[in-house]
DNA sequence: CCTTTTTACTAAAACGTTTCAGTTTACGAC
DNA sequence: GTCGTAAACTGAAACGTTTTAGTAAAAAGG
């Protein structure tokens, strides 16, 4: 049975060559009204419009325009996860206000690749979708997503990603931020540390996680986070091979919160938690709540991200600033120079800041 | 004449054309290599393939294909504001969030138009955007945006607009339950009112608002909510004229300060405040706290949206919330019926419910 | 062995523009 | 009166696909 009825509207398409007839000029006269107002008289411009108006032309159809110009006028973003997740994310939204500033200057659109379950992906998308230019947001370095994308050979920027040879790039640091973080929690004499991660590699396992897997991490912000935090550890003589670090499938709450169930169970119970998302933070402080732990007295918790919210909450949060806006505004501003030729810009690191607010303190025994 | 032969430089785009050149077939058959597999052998197939691989073309360019089969393969969203500022409103985040599960169901890409500063709106982003269908969120009516929108002639759903004859609508009962509200209100025992706004219309002028400018409101949820409060003011007996109503320009903290500071200068002073938006309700209470007015005992304060953070604030905030995911996922799901043909889909009226908490009580003298 | 059907592939015409290279005509300048 | 130049407009060839209607060869049916 069809699906798509369609059939039979009332008049036909108005289109630019029909515009032409009705006014008895050429087709290139009608395209030189609305692309070169200076090619035709100021008169005859006005009868193009009036006839536009007359047959519902709605000015020239941008596919069209866009097969022949080539350029389609928008940039695509990646994301790693479903895009409606992006939404969800406290760290994508305000990336993703960036990259709308940049985007907006430019008078390009921007559009949002859907992803697809990770079991079933779908890169038919990526392939598929009508851009100019690709933005590659915190993908997993194996993601056939991000296969996909390069294969299209579009200018891209990869921002938080595994570095690929030729390609500008836009990063914090993350290892150095997070390697701060642990230093933090450790000068107040923290011993026995956690940690409770965000997604390691491109199919998570969730759940306690050996030093190797960690090593061969390939989402950037985890591998490097976590190389942040054994650094700090090991410099300051802890066993990081004791120091237990859980994998959550998901950046939301709820994981924070199993994932601090879990850890809370061990023995001895770690005094201090490191988390790679405020998301996360907010979870194991409810938990702690919850099993009657106070914080900071009995547990210091850090986050990562200071998204708007952790300076509210109850305990203020200490955590990593990132500029969220900022690297999505250099991402896009860097492919929008790259699109209208300039050489590949340099790649950005920016920076970061450890805030430290109510959530950590000195143990308590 | 050769066609691989030595000449012409290598940095040719490769094309389908090219593709079926290199493989001494038809460009028909490449192109049923990639969209219809069974009309042609699978080992032609797999050569095709092959080849293309090796010349790097990428599969079917997505301007030509969708140029001949009359398609984008996205779905546009227009927002009042700048985009940029879309990702600073809790509103519309989990809106798009609605709308890019619709999308992504479909395998449609989701395209942020941008807009531009009120006071120099081009239009030529709308006009440009190589979409099958619109989406308009919460735009004046007034806006030349939306008529540019309107001309192109696309599929377009409404949401939270004034009606369109004929264009399908997404859209809470904004009246009832901002009646909802105030009868709150005024049943707890509150006889002196103040209501702070968002924009009005198009060009939002800010401060207080005569009860005419009040009823010429041209965005939709403003113009519906005050009437809502009118209503339940009325019902009660209270005199509406004698009602503060301070518009803010933009839907901010900031902004949700401003009007407190000016609403509570008044004499005599309000018992409470009416917000149309949770951020705007944490502006009044961030004020009042500086005022050293205690909410709810000094002042009573709901607000409209029930954003995540409401129940986090202290006092947990009063207010109405409603489904703004389910909002966008609506529209989406409308517009994408609207596009395989199927008969306007009916409008939608989406539920709210005031959700009571503890920023609102009896007032205390 | 002669028809019919199926399979595998192709030619050519769109799809809606823009742009390059002209062609007129008009207008001064000398 | 001729030449040069500018202004106003046009013809035709792309841009990269998909699709319709077809053909030739192979397989099936009797």
């Amino acid at each position: 049975m069809g699906v798509n009825g369609g059939s039979g509207g009332e008049g036909q398409k108005a289109t630019l060559k029909r515009v032409a007839q009705e006014l008895g000029v050429s087709p290139s006269t009608v395209s030189n009204a609305y692309n070169r107002p200076d090619q035709l008289s100021p008169d005859l411009r006005e009868r193009v419009f009036e006839t536009a108006r007359l047959l519902g032309y709605p000015g020239p159809d941008p596919l069209g325009r866009g097969l022949r110009r080539r350029r389609a006028g928008a940039i695509g973003v990646l994301y790693t996860d479903r895009l409606s997740y992006a939404f969800a994310d406290p760290a994508a939204v305000p990336f993703l206000e960036g990259v709308s500033e940049a985007t907006e200057e430019a008078g390009l659109g921007l559009l949002l690749i859907p992803g697809a379950p990770r079991d079933k992906r779908d890169t038919s998308a990526v392939r598929e979708a009508a851009v100019d230019g690709l933005i590659v947001f915190c993908m997993a370095e194996e993601d056939p997503l991000l296969a996909a994308a390069l294969e299209r050979r579009l200018p891209v920027v990869l921002v938080e990603q595994p570095p690929v040879e030729g390609l500008p790039a836009v990063v914090i640091d993350d290892e150095g931020a997070s390697r701060e973080a642990a230093e933090h929690l450790i000068e107040l004499g923290h011993e026995k540390l956690a940690v409770v991660s965000i997604e390691l590699s491109y199919r998570p396992e969730g759940g306690f996680v050996s030093v190797q897997r960690q090593r061969s991490a390939t989402y950037r912000p985890s591998q490097a986070r976590l190389a942040g935090y054994e650094s700090a550890a090991e410099a300051a003589g802890l066993d990081w091979e004791r120091t237990p670090v859980y994998e959550c499938v998901e950046n939301s709450v709820e994981q924070g919160r199993d994932a601090a169930r879990r850890l809370l169970a061990e023995s001895p119970r770690p005094t201090a938690i490191l988390c790679m998302s405020d998301l996360l933070a907010t979870g194991v402080i409810e938990e702690a709540a919850k099993l009657s732990l106070s914080v900071p007295e009995d547990l210091s918790v850090a986050g990562f991200d200071d998204v708007p919210d952790a300076a509210r909450m109850k305990p203020p949060l200490t955590t990593v600033r990132q500029p969220h806006i900022e690297k999505g505004h250099r991402a896009g501003k860097a492919l929008i120079s790259l699109l209208s030729g300039e050489p590949a810009p340099q790649n950005y690191l920016l920076p970061t800041q450890l805030i430290i607010r109510g959530s950590t303190a000195p143990p308590s025994s």
